[in-house]
DNA sequence: TTTTTTGCAAATGGTTTGCATCCTT
DNA sequence: AAGGATGCAAACCATTTGCAAAAAA
């Protein structure tokens, strides 16, 4: 029981801890840019932060509005590339209409299996390409800043 | 002398019966769907024939203009998606404004480098990297329809 | 005070679409 | 004759941009 109340608590620091340091590592790139912390980037980077999954712009503005921000969606549009630029998030799923963005965690790195039938995005690891991707870079002198592998097709449950 | 003669004319010929060959699957596909063989559809056809490496509907659009085909945008950027659902080409470069196309030639998978500052995309083949795509896909249950791999980045000749 | 940012509305630009007319089958 | 296909221009629509007012440094 303790045990249990205990780990709860170091999850919850856990998250706190990160929360505070993407914060300022966004506060930190802006100032290092001569940009400016605002409210409104304050806002767009939170909101940015708590959603699941993919995300569109549309979707984050459409979301602050709701939550009473009344932040344009000019400025969501032009915040999320920043926060891109910080390396807090990264845009995937070049292939729709939409600009897709999704969080950055160094320890989950994956790609995706797009269904074309229902649209149903899965994620997976594949220890694998890593190693591969490194050897076509260097074998091309290339220096990968991002790399992106989407196979579309059709899922098991559409099948 | 005569050899080369020989294989000039053999390498002739295969260009021909490849192009032919093509061209009957456009139609019997184009038959299968009660769509209808026309002039436009043809030039369209032809003209992504000969187009080389990835191209865009506006640039195909625009050659054949410049050839005196006074074929619409709007029916290039209607036939182009008949062509991907015939298979004769795919639609590749999915981060850009527009949509790239480049033909499919079965013997010649491969995948691109983009640089990201000169805008060069370098083409490269990695056997190893279709075995794990089959087993990711065998892994989902998921039937793959097209694979998209695309590392953006820094090239040689730009850093 | 200087420089950046914001919000609004208008512009962009590749792609799609409605519709009358034309062409295949 | 009947159902597609074409060309034109207008519509789409996510994203970008110009500009004046507002805010941060």
């Amino acid at each position: 029981m303790r045990a249990v109340i205990l780990r709860l608590i170091l999850n919850f620091l856990k998250i706190v801890s990160m929360a505070l340091k993407t914060k300022s590592q966004f506060q930190n790139f802006l100032k290092q840019q001569g940009l400016k912390w605002t409210p409104e980037r304050e806002r767009v980077f939170q909101e940015a932060s708590v959603m699941e999954g993919h995300f569109e712009a549309e979707e984050l503005a459409y979301r602050l509005r709701k939550k009473g921000s009344r932040i344009s969606k000019a400025t969501v549009y032009r915040t999320l590339p920043l926060l891109v630029r910080t390396g807090l998030i990264k845009d995937v799923i070049h292939g729709e209409k939409h600009q897709h963005y999704e969080h950055i965690h160094e320890e989950n790195l994956h790609d995706h299996l797009i269904c074309l039938k229902c649209g149903k995005i899965v994620e997976f690891e594949e220890e694998s390409l890593t190693k591969i991707e490194r050897k076509v870079c260097a074998k091309y002198q290339f220096q990968p800043q991002k790399i992106l592998i989407e196979i579309f097709g059709c899922c098991r449950e559409c099948r």
